[in-house]
DNA sequence: TCAGCCATAGTGGTCCGACCACATCTGTGG
DNA sequence: CCACAGATGTGGTCGGACCACTATGGCTGA
């Protein structure tokens, strides 16, 4: 009854000659492939809904009359998009699919990014995180504004590269959430993720990037303080805009070239 | 320092006793995402450039020193990611990593998402879609634009819902390609994936939508070519913003409630 | 000589069956 | 009643076999 269902499939292994001449089975892409568009549909089609625990990775394959094998890389594939979720000796489930889930993947977008693609990635991030710092002035509540004040007073107390950036980074992050929009904060989110920072950073900070980030973040939290949506959109912009232009400028003089290594200016660094 | 400790690893299969005396094994996840992590360094470090060609699968396997199953999952991954493909007989190579390649699958994203989340995407594409129509209106060339009312023309020629969609999306990806920025041209598109249109629109369309769409692109098209930015812009926003409040009311009202089918409007459809 | 065909090697795609490691349930003994 | 140990089920890994497709190069025939 499994696989092979129909009178004669060719099912690879050895047996079975036969062309093929059916009609219903309509061989399109790998097997793999398949099964992840079935997946992906049944989940669409609410079928299969957020949390829900999929059978077994052995019935699922039987079921689409594949191997294990290729239902296992059905799976991984979507694991890696943040669609399903596999916990080891329990079983597989689907995501909560949020934006979070889902949106993840957009940081090794970010992170295999150079040249050119840097500075369209920061343009984008500029749009979004302007909009985003905007909305969040008109709507933070106390408790956000808490939390973005913090990470802004951690920032600003210490010398540490590597701290600073965190909280740079957590500072945008309870910004974007106040916005209220939360697929538009995990957009961030990966425009932000750490390599991706880290790596233009590098550079940047080389040129009293410190203090002006800090007179800049301090401009957006007085902006937020005053539910002031034009000045706190204003600021975000002029903040992004900064590396923005920096990275440009970089770009357009001697650093450009393809070549395979520096264009974004990524070393091991110590 | 690794888990379990003890000196001489289990290394499951009981062959291959000698696992690699070498620096720091580190382990940490699961296999294929250890590789999966791997080749994405490699391809960030620039040790693997884009378009260039891998090793065998075979071979990859024996140098990160794992099966051939861990590493076509990790190769598969990486495909669905838009890093790499595959193609058979052939061998892997790594994609141009451009927008188009990394940021399909976020194609995905909008089209599993449902309820509140479809409002938030919508909110995000109608902040990007306003920029990029604006700094299209500021550099399209003549030849985009007689590309953007080809699609105008056409759209506004048939009454097929089918076929004014296929031209909707056109339209909007020409006016995008047109501001110059391929990333953000990339995001829209997934933002304006097929299914997900669809699935709005199937509700939307019954309420003269049509005509209404036909003049807010006409609106578009003559900031487009009065090279008004700003004009652009507003009228941008105003027609996503359209789709968005239709689709925040319909929320609001009765549709609500994540029973997992029909938040969003999605029938099998004739 | 040269175009075109075909055998062949090389590579990804699929399948199978085994075993390991972890999570959970179950039944037993305290 | 609880704690612990075993049994069971599930994902994770492995190795090897074979199929389907590409590409290459040599061979054939004009």
């Amino acid at each position: 009854m499994d696989q092979s269902a129909e009178s004669a499939q060719p099912v690879h292994q050895g047996t079975a000659p036969a062309p093929q001449g059916d009609a219903a089975p309509a061989q399109k892409g790998t097997v793999t492939q398949r099964a992840i568009d079935q997946i992906k549909t049944m989940i669409g089609e609410g079928r299969l809904e957020p949390g829900q625990r999929l059978p077994t990775e052995r019935d699922l394959a039987t079921r689409l009359g594949i191997s294990r094998s290729s239902m296992r890389e059905a799976i991984r594939a979507l694991t890696v998009l943040g669609v399903l979720e596999a916990r080891h000796g329990s079983g597989i489930y689907v995501t909560q699919l949020e934006a979070g889930d889902l949106l993840e993947t957009f940081g090794v977008v970010a992170d295999l990014s150079r040249g050119p693609r840097l500075v369209e990635l920061l343009e984008v991030r500029r749009v979004l995180e302007s909009t985003a710092t905007g909305l969040a002035a008109a709507r933070i509540t106390p408790d956000q504004l808490a939390d973005v004040e913090k990470h802004l007073a951690a920032m600003n107390a210490t010398d540490d590269p590597e701290e600073i950036l965190s909280h740079d980074l957590a500072f945008h992050r309870a910004v974007a959430l106040a916005a209220g929009n939360d697929t538009m904060a995990a957009i961030l989110e990966g425009l932000s993720s750490r390599t991706f920072r880290a790596r233009v950073w590098r550079g940047y900070q080389e040129e009293g990037a410190f203090e002006r980030t800090r007179r800049e973040h301090a401009r957006i939290h007085r902006a937020l303080v005053a539910r002031d949506p034009e000045a706190a959109r204003a600021a975000a912009a002029a903040h992004v805009g900064e590396v923005e232009e920096w990275l440009r400028g970089r770009l357009e003089a001697g650093q450009e070239g393809e070549a395979g290594g520096e264009a974004g200016a990524e070393e091991p660094g110590a």
